[in-house]
DNA sequence: GATACAGACTAAATCGTTTTAGCCAGGAAA
DNA sequence: TTTCCTGGCTAAAACGATTTAGTCTGTATC
C-alpha cells in the first residue's frame, strides 16, 4: 500500500493539486474556495488517509518544525530529564525534537551539527564540547538560532545560553560546609576546560580563600574524562581513604562523580556525615533516597529546558528580522538543598 | 548565508548538476566521468563546504536512513539507556534515530507514530501501549518495518519483538524468595493489561500455587497507572506497614515501583531482610547503592537495544523482498542478581 | 458596449536531489 | 561509407508539497 499524496486526492475530488493544497492548509477561505469544494476535498482527503509529507513541504518551505538537542549523554539522569522537559515544551510549540549524544567528544559534536544540518532542523539547542563556538557561528550565519543549555563559552557573548550559576551553587554548598565547622573540604572534579566546570572549581577556591584556609593540593581530585568506572572509582577510593584525618568533607561536582563517590564511600564504611561531610552538584534519587540523605545543590533541570525552548522559539519566531536584538544570557540559580550528609 | 547547493557547484566547477551527484556519490567511475572532472567537482565541493540536503535526497529516495523509536518515557533510567544503546548502534548502521516518549498514552502513541511516518522514517522500534496493533499493522502494510521492543502482542506473532521472558524472570526471583524461607510474598504492580505485567504477574501466582502458597488478595497491590507520586506512595506505604507481621517478602514488578518502595522503606524505617526481604524487576544505581544493597531480576538492556536495531537493519535490508521470511521473536533472559536484601 | 472587478479556481515554477535516457565525438569493424 | 561501440558527459523527469501569477465567467459600473 502506498502513501497517498495530494496529487491522489486532487485526482480522486477533481479538483487541482493548488486546491488541495489550499484546504489542507486552512487557506481555502482566503483563496476563495466554494464550501462544497472544500467539504469535498476534506472529505476525500480523509478517506484516503492523507498525511502530508514532511520531506516534501520542508524543501519547498524551509521549516521543518524540528529543533535538534545535542546532549552530552542521553542516558544521563540529568541530560534525560533536560531532555524529556524539552521535548514536552517542544509539542507545546508543535515542534519535534531530535537527539543526541556527544559523549563529550569534540569531533562527534560536529559530526551530530553536520548531521542535523543536513537533515535542516529549524534551531538548535546544543550542551556544547570544547572547542565548538566556530561550529555554531557557521549555523548562526545560516540564520539558524542556536542556544547552549549546561554550559557556555563566556568569550561568545554572541551565542545565547541558559544554565544555573554554577559559580554561586558551588559557594553557597562550601558556605554551608564552612558554617557547620567543617574546614579540610575535599574536591572532585572532572578534567576540561569549560567553563562551567571552572566556574565551579573558582568557586571552591575563592570561598576557601575568602576564609582563610589554605587549599591543599592533594585535596583536589582531578578525573581524566575518559578514565573507566574502575579507574576513576580508585581515584576516589584513594582521596576517601584519608577521610576523618586528612578531609572531613567533600565536594562532588557532578552527579555522575557524586555516584562514583557514594559507591567508594559504601565500600570502605566511611561514616558520613561523622566522619566525612558529603555535598554533590546537582540532584539524583539516589542522594534523595541513601542512608543518609545526602546534600545537593540542586539545577531546575524542567526550567533549564523550559527557558531553553523559550528562547528558542523566540528566536524562530523573529527569524528574518535580521539579528534578534536581546541576547541576555539567562542565569538560574543552583539551591542548596541540606539533608543529612553535613 | 544560504547553504550550498548541488547545483551551484555545478556552476562553478562549469558541469552538469548530475555529473556532481554521481562524484558525490561515488558512482563517478560507473558513470564513466574522467579522473580530472571528478578531481575539479570533490575539490569545488570542498571549497563550497558542500552538505548534501537530506530532505531532497530523501524526498527523492524514498529512504531517509532514520529510524523513529518510540519509548514510554525517556528521562525513566531503563528506556534512557536503551535509546542509547539503541543510538550507538543506529550510528554504526549509518542510521539516524528520532525518539519520543508515549508517557503511555495510546492517544499520544498514535500521534507519534503520525509524526514519525509524516517525517517517512525508514523504520520504527516501539514500546507499544496497548491497542496500538491496528496502527503498526498500518505501518507493516506500507512496507516499514517495526520492532516492538520491552512489550509484545501475544497475539500478534507477525508483529516481531525483542524483550526478556519475563514470566521467567519473575518465576527466578520468587523461587530464590522462596527457597530462602519466605512465604507471606507481596507483590507490587502497575495497573495495565499489557502482556508482559500479565506475564510477570502470572509467574507470581504459578510460583506460589507450585508451592503450595495460598495466594492472598491482600499482599497484592495494583497501583493505577496515572496516580500520583504521592498517592502512590500512600498505597505502598499501607501494604508495607505490615512487614514483619502480615509479609515478610516484597516484589516490585517495575523499576519505578521499586524506588517508590525504597523510599517507603526508609520513612517506615523497615529493617530489610529482617522485616522484609526485597526483589525488584530491573535494576537501577539505587538497588546497587542502597543500605542494604536490594536484589533484583536485571535485564540486559543494551543487547535489547542491540538486537532490536539489528532485527531492524535485517528488515531494512531485506525491504521489498515481499515479506521477510523469519519473524522468530527474540526472547532474552532476566537473571537474578542476588543482594543483601533477600 | 467597453471596463472593472469579484469569485472560483488552475498552471506552472520551485525547493535540492537522484536517475534514466540520451547526445555527441571519435575510432573500429564490416 | 555505413554501422557500432564506447567513453564522457548532460537533459529532463520525478519525488510531494507550496505559492505566485494567472485564467475564466459572470455581473456591476460608467
Amino acid at each position: 500500500m502506498k502513501k497517498v499524496s495530494i496529487s491522489d486526492i486532487a485526482r480522486k475530488a477533481g479538483v487541482s493539486v493548488s486546491t488541495v493544497s489550499f484546504v489542507m492548509n486552512d487557506k481555502a477561505v482566503k483563496m476563495r474556495i466554494s464550501r462544497e469544494v472544500i467539504e469535498k476535498v476534506e472529505h476525500v482527503a480523509r478517506e484516503m488517509g492523507y498525511r502530508p509529507n514532511q520531506l516534501a513541504r520542508g524543501l519547498r518551505t524551509g521549516k521543518t518544525k524540528t529543533i535538534g538537542l545535542i546532549v552530552e549523554n542521553i542516558s544521563n539522569a540529568f541530560f534525560a530529564t533536560l531532555a524529556k522537559s524539552i521535548e514536552d515544551e517542544a509539542k507545546r510549540y508543535d515542534y519535534k525534537v531530535v537527539y543526541c549524544s556527544t559523549d563529550n567528544d569534540e569531533d562527534k559534536a560536529r559530526d551530530l551539527i553536520n548531521m542535523l544540518s543536513q537533515r535542516q532542523v529549524d534551531g538548535y539547542i546544543i550542551t556544547p564540547t570544547l572547542n565548538l563556538a566556530d561550529d555554531i557561528h557557521k549555523l548562526q550565519a545560516e540564520n539558524k538560532p542556536v542556544i547552549l543549555i549546561d554550559r557556555y563559552f563566556p568569550q561568545h557573548e554572541e551565542i545565547p545560553s541558559v544554565l544555573v550559576d554554577n559559580y554561586e551553587g558551588v559557594s553557597r554548598g562550601m558556605e554551608a560546609l564552612i558554617a557547620k565547622g567543617y574546614r579540610k573540604i575535599a574536591l572532585v572534579t572532572i578534567e576540561t576546560e569549560m567553563a562551567h566546570m571552572k566556574d565551579r572549581l573558582r568557586a571552591y577556591c575563592d570561598v576557601l580563600k575568602r576564609h582563610g584556609i589554605a587549599e591543599e593540593h592533594s585535596r583536589v581530585k582531578i578525573i581524566p574524562y575518559n578514565s573507566d568506572h574502575e579507574k576513576a572509582l580508585e581515584e576516589v577510593e584513594r582521596l576517601l581513604s584519608g577521610a576523618g584525618t586528612d578531609i572531613d568533607a567533600v565536594f562532588f561536582l557532578t552527579n555522575y562523580l557524586g555516584v562514583l563517590g557514594i559507591e567508594v564511600i559504601k565500600k570502605l564504611r566511611i561514616k558520613v556525615p561523622e566522619q566525612l561531610a558529603v555535598i554533590c552538584f546537582d540532584d539524583n534519587d539516589i542522594f534523595r533516597l541513601y542512608t543518609p540523605t545526602i546534600s545537593v545543590i540542586r539545577q531546575p533541570v524542567e526550567e533549564i529546558g523550559k527557558k531553553a525552548m523559550f528562547a528558542l522559539i523566540e528566536r524562530l519566531r523573529h527569524s528574518g528580522e535580521e539579528t534578534y536584538p536581546v541576547n541576555i544570557p539567562v542565569r538560574l540559580t543552583a539551591d542548596l538543598v541540606a539533608r543529612e550528609s553535613i
